[in-house]
DNA sequence: AATTATTAAATTGTATACAATATGTGAGTT
DNA sequence: AACTCACATATTGTATACAATTTAATAATT
């Protein structure tokens, strides 16, 4: 009884709007209609109330009782808090992954800063293309650390804190020198979990996050003048 | 526009749904049934089904697709995990406020230590009165904390995995000296603070935390002697 | 012309009806 | 007695209608 979990399968309006929102189709600001958001999904509103309530809990949009949900907007002061608690959450994963980790996850660990590292070389057809390839496998890699940490609610958590950021997507990876030290710390990582040494794991992948933090915020810098006005997601 | 926040005020259905779980009047493994729980709340559906997509996202209930939703229940581990994660950003909170906190939180803070110290001697009707003023004193305490880190997406967190574990609250605080240890970790933080020390702040919010971990999970050992197995919410 | 009051439109919140799915029960078969 | 299938029941998921509230647009007043 009770085989099939709530978090993985299901209510496919609710991960369909999370997708449009973290993706910038709707972009910050954007107010969501109820009526307008049910016609474009082709449902009725029923089932898009229940998706703006789960999306409203991760904190990816505001509601105001009565007077409907919009999209949230990050001032810089907000990344900054973001990646601050990302460092601090995943930087905890990374020290407990250090204990339990298994040599399968190792494996795939190695294969991904493999791939990445292949690809410091490696030209794709668009810049967007690049992006996308980087942002999955990266991802993939910071997912395997995170599930190695086995605890649950801290992988919940972190689905949150990772994902929002994800409306400044176009502002990842440009340079190629980016590109090298994040490889350099993913293998730093590695290595600090193949010896079990979880305080060093810790503080490399914080030092890993902070570097990713500033390389956003220097490029939001560059792009808007106003500095803790707020940031919208388009490309520069 | 848009003055009234979505936090605070609205969904009174949800706050109600949320006490009655926390408090353990529905218990872990109970079936929430929709239907029943609109007749118990006086309304329809709707609001319910709203209520729990709230309450689901903040991880107190378990939902399956067409089959419905049931309380949460912690196992031994469950509850490690839960408080150790708290540690981490407790930790990270005392840490910010120490750079953060202003004199109106200092003497706020010193006051509830100072409550807090003066129940030490002081006797209550009945124990659950105790508790219940045990509580939420230092709930205040902490909130103050964690309100003075100015970082707004690290209390969302902090209330959704402080008020978890709540549905213990009758494990809490027996003996004197678990109150006196608590005590003098309030201290030790407070002095910190003002020292703004936050790498003290931080140390001294762990152990703190690790502390009354160890106390709840010594109680819960010493009433239930299948370990691993599900906790029930019952006094001991 | 500016401000307030009134009314209309838009939008959210709730209740209800029905459809889809899962669970339970019992007859029939081996 | 154990198993399978069909049917009945219970429960969740969705659509729609209407009530409550907010926002805007318009008229009235100073």
């Amino acid at each position: 009884m009770f085989t099939t979990r709530d978090e993985h399968s299901g209510d496919p309006v609710y991960h369909k709007l999370r997708r449009l929102i973290i993706e910038g189709y709707y972009p910050p600001e954007t107010r969501l209609v109820e009526e307008k958001l049910a016609h474009d999904f082709g449902v009725s509103r029923t089932p898009i109330r229940q998706a703006l309530a789960r999306v409203a809990a991760e904190g990816l949009i505001h509601t105001y009782p009565n007077r409907g949900a919009v999209v949230r907007s990050f001032t810089r002061e907000d990344l900054v808090q973001t990646f601050d608690l990302r460092a601090v959450l995943e930087g905890y994963a990374a020290q407990q992954a250090a204990r339990h980790i298994d040599q399968q996850q190792l494996e795939r660990l190695e294969q991904l800063a493999s791939i990445l590292e292949a690809t410091e070389e490696r030209t794709f057809d668009t810049r967007e293309e690049t992006v996308h390839f980087l942002v999955e496998h990266n991802q993939h890699f910071h997912s395997t650390i995170v599930s190695a940490s086995q605890n649950r609610r801290l992988s919940d958590m972190l689905t949150v804190v990772v994902d929002v950021p994800m409306q400044f997507r176009s502002f990842y990876w440009y340079t190629d020198d980016e590109r090298r030290v994040s490889n350099f710390f993913h293998r730093s990582i590695l290595s600090a979990l193949h010896q079990r040494d979880g305080e060093r794991a810790r503080a490399m992948m914080q030092e890993h996050i902070y570097r990713g933090r500033d390389f956003l915020l220097q490029r939001i810098d560059t792009s808007n003048t106003t500095g803790s006005a707020q940031v919208s997601q388009e490309i520069p």
